[in-house]
DNA sequence: ATGTCTTTGTGAACGCGTGCACAAAGATGG
DNA sequence: CCATCTTTGTGCACGCGTTCACAAAGACAT
């Protein structure tokens, strides 16, 4: 969904479905909400409702991983945990930048999520030079002109852009340059970057729309006409979206 | 433009494939500078190449609105994003709310492109009384005791989730029993919802989890033992997860 | 008008992901 | 030790999405 680049061809013996890797993290959420109640094993019926899904699949899913479950049993927790930590190389630190220090960048450098499950917030990043040395989230903000040193004195391998959108690709290049392989993307802009570069792309407005077209559908099915008791001045042609194009995801100042 | 009789011929709007629809709003921002450049026509394999993808996906992807191109020549830029534009519902006004005023909920409300493309942020909504009143990029923060009252004055179907993960079911149940019929969810939980609700999950935590997978397999295929050229004194084993479980996407306040 | 050249639109093959359905494996009880 | 019951692991079929390859369609030059 994200990556829209294909990976290498063959070698690829360990052989991980892409699917299935990005059901991972959801199952290994809901196995840790288990391991904290203390659950000793849960079943392939119970955790697959826990996270979503069909428990085939997530049988299927594990299988890829080895045979974990014990049959009329079911998984063991704690066990499960590892296993999949391991394999989503969780077990291990990773450092990673944030460059674009704007609300969003703000944001994500608030956000817990980073910094549980091994990725660790090493640095902050931004062009504006009144950002630098300002803390965001108790994290000193760098400013761009020392992202290659700040990557390289790191051992960054991942990379957050929340850069606008003009700024991204030249962010990229030089993370890439850097040492960077692997880019969380949140601007709103297709990143072309060489072979063996991971870019997952997280794109707001993209949502929004594809939500807007379902939206729409379901509205259309049942009243032809109106529908909210809203005005909804709709009167544009096609001068809709000129005035912003694309509007970066978050000013960096 | 205004060509296309189609209006809903129930032979074709209906039989959208999804990845195509989820490609749509690419192709659309593609088509948006392009014609703020005043570039009349593009060909397919120029558009392809600026929204990275196949040129052959991008012609089948069109082929499911109509016939919109001209054979020698290309696509006509400003009656494409015109058709497309309608196609997912972007030539009308969508109110949304988002609620969960924290790092990340400030952050999507002062974003550039929900307020383009005809989103418009219509209620922000906390659940902290101190943050009622106190206005967010120019939007007063209502309390969550008014969700539903704001819904209907304003029509809303379209509802944004930063709540913390241990509210995110709640506010979703209240939002759908008001009349949300769309939710974009970043609370790292796995909703619930009755048929005829879409949910759409943006997971910062999932994302990057799904690098770190890619960037240990890369790390372990070029050289088993030392990766990065990094210390990396940290060095622990399973005990990684335990203090946080899985954090809230961002504190209410 | 006719031929050439460019680019679309799509038929067909292929591969991946999903879900069903069931046999195998192990636990449990008598 | 055997019977029964539960749950895993997976073979198989199906449908969706992607990609190739090419005929059809139209522009353009002569």
């Amino acid at each position: 969904m994200a990556t829209g680049r294909t990976h290498r061809p063959a070698t690829r013996s360990r052989g991980i479905p892409e699917a299935t890797v990005a059901r991972l993290p959801l199952y290994l959420r809901a196995l840790t909400a288990l391991s904290e109640r203390s659950v000793p094993t849960v079943s392939s019926e119970e955790l697959a409702a826990a996270a979503g899904v069909n428990s085939a699949k997530l049988r299927k899913d594990f299988s890829y991983l080895g045979s974990y479950g014990t049959r009329g049993v079911g998984y063991d927790v704690e066990y499960l945990v590892y296993q999949i930590s391991r394999e989503l190389g969780l077990t291990q630190d990773w450092p990673v930048v944030i460059v674009g220090i704007g609300n969003l960048g703000a944001a994500l450098a608030n956000y817990g999520g980073f910094a549980s499950r091994g990725f660790r917030v090493a640095a902050l990043i931004d062009a504006d030079p009144a950002m630098a040395g300002k803390p965001v989230a108790g994290i000193p903000v760098q400013h761009t002109d020392d992202l290659e040193k700040i990557i390289k004195d790191n051992g960054v391998s991942i990379g957050v852009i929340a850069t606008p959108a003009g700024a991204a690709q030249q962010v990229c290049d030089r993370l890439v340059a850097a040492g960077v392989t692997s880019i969380l993307n949140f601007a709103p802009t297709v990143l072309s970057v060489p072979d063996g570069v991971d870019v997952r792309k997280v794109d707001l407005s993209i949502e929004l729309q594809i939500l807007a077209f379902h939206e729409q559908r379901k509205a259309g099915e049942e009243t032809a006409a109106g529908d909210a008791a809203l005005p909804a001045a709709t009167r544009d042609d096609s001068a809709d979206q000129g005035p912003d194009g694309d509007v970066p995801a978050v000013m960096p100042a």
